[in-house]
DNA sequence: TGTACATCAGTGAACGCGCGTTCACTGATGTAC
DNA sequence: TGTACATCAGTGAACGCGCGTTCACTGATGTAC
């Protein structure tokens, strides 16, 4: 009977789930920095040494809780474009996803895009979950139509090279000037949303509501996506948060 | 005879500095995680507790370093914009002096622009030295000529009072369109650095340079910056890094 | 269906480590008269 | 210029803490015949 689980493959499940859940709380609580193995173990009412039944040791748990922070956002970020139809709705819903999921887990957030934790290497299996944010604004740009796009500048040679390569293994016909400008603006919303969280805008644009919201449509004008067809103007935010 | 430093007075200044060169040392070559008082005592070959007659905490110490952080960073961007003389040729030698700055140092810039270490509080002694970059760029965007400007998107109106406000104070005159510009740059020039130094560019624009200093051209653009008068091709590094 | 053995989850004690901070102290440097 | 006292730098021991990881173990669950 492989089908059926036996007790024991479900109590393993079950544990190694409810392990991951109160090492997210306390993530979420106090940081990565301050997680360990045996306040988790603690909160659970089981000895500190259990845990290794289940995790080889405290980098394969933070392993654990950094994919599930890029597939939470991930998800959140997927969600939220698909739930729009024109690429310039897609691109401020997942820009308003990105930063509502971050400032609702700061933690989780800084434990994959803050500072990396000394010592850690990140494995193989963060890299697919890494990328669902970035592949969700490639779909877009790949679906928004070519015409009033402002001129970019002309690539410089060594980047041409490499974002041709990265379009071809990736969305085949994008243009890699309108990719680097992709680049770009996913790099000007993480960087946005590092510095709200960070503390960096204290003193200028504090409630950072407005400017970052003036600042994604800056953005949509700069790739070019067209204003958004029907009665919403273009300033709101988009359904879906 | 005030003037006349005692032997006390001049150790206590030398040990000081020693504590935190120490310091910084081990935060460059570990992270700030990592540095701890015992260890810079014993690199010292003091006994721990005699540090508490420099630094009441371990805070404080932090603080040090972060306000020399800064420093250090604001003092090469300062230098790199006062070495050209257009206001486009400033901002590339600005935003590749971040980045070099950056990638020499970079657990002291993790220190300052990554996760906030948790617990500390920064005290008021850090705003000016952590603001010494910005200024650079408001002074940069000030001096720059209204002309060719492109078109920038209406404020809406909660941006237009803070950063109205805000360009009374440090530069009377300055459009807020064009603030919210040098923001949105301010915050693209961080966000591009902090993603390569924290590896979030492996598998797409890895060797960032050729990425960096297209991006920062474009941003150029964005801030309506002239192209640069004399022999010098736009897209070359400015004089001076 | 029942028994004999293998697998594995969880225990409890221990190892070895490093940390920040406090405190009573000694001895040298500085100050006032 | 010389003495008496005050200031302060640095010592050494200790407090109290928490951590990751290992290891021999017991007892329950699963498997093969």
């Amino acid at each position: 009977m492989a089908a059926t689980r036996t007790a024991r493959q479900r109590a393993r499940e079950e544990l190694t789930h409810e392990i991951t859940e109160e090492a997210r709380r306390q993530l979420a609580a106090e940081g990565a920095q301050r997680l360990s193995l045996r306040a988790v173990a603690r909160e659970l009412g089981m000895v500190s040494s259990a845990l290794y039944r289940y995790f080889p040791s405290r980098d394969d748990l933070l392993t654990a809780l950094i994919i599930d922070a890029y597939n939470a956002l991930g998800e959140r970020a997927e969600q939220a474009a698909a739930s729009v139809a024109d690429p310039r709705g897609q691109w401020l819903a997942l820009c308003h996803a990105v930063r509502d999921w971050a400032r609702e887990h700061p933690h989780e957030y800084a434990l994959v895009y803050g500072t990396p934790v000394p010592g850690y290497q990140a494995p193989e299996s963060t890299i697919a979950p890494a990328a669902r944010v970035a592949v969700v604004l490639v779909g877009l740009l790949r679906a928004a139509p070519l015409t009033p796009r402002p001129a970019p500048r002309p690539l410089p040679p060594v980047l041409a090279a490499q974002l041709g390569g990265l379009a071809e293994l990736l969305a085949p016909g994008l243009d890699p000037a309108l990719l680097a400008r992709g680049l770009t603006a996913w790099t000007q919303l993480f960087g946005m949303v590092s510095f709200e969280l960070f503390g960096h805008l204290v003193g200028s644009a504090d409630p950072a509501d407005a400017f970052f919201t003036h600042t994604v449509e800056e953005m949509a004008d700069f790739l070019g996506l067209p204003a958004r067809p029907s009665g919403k103007p273009g300033a709101g935010r988009p359904p879906g948060s």
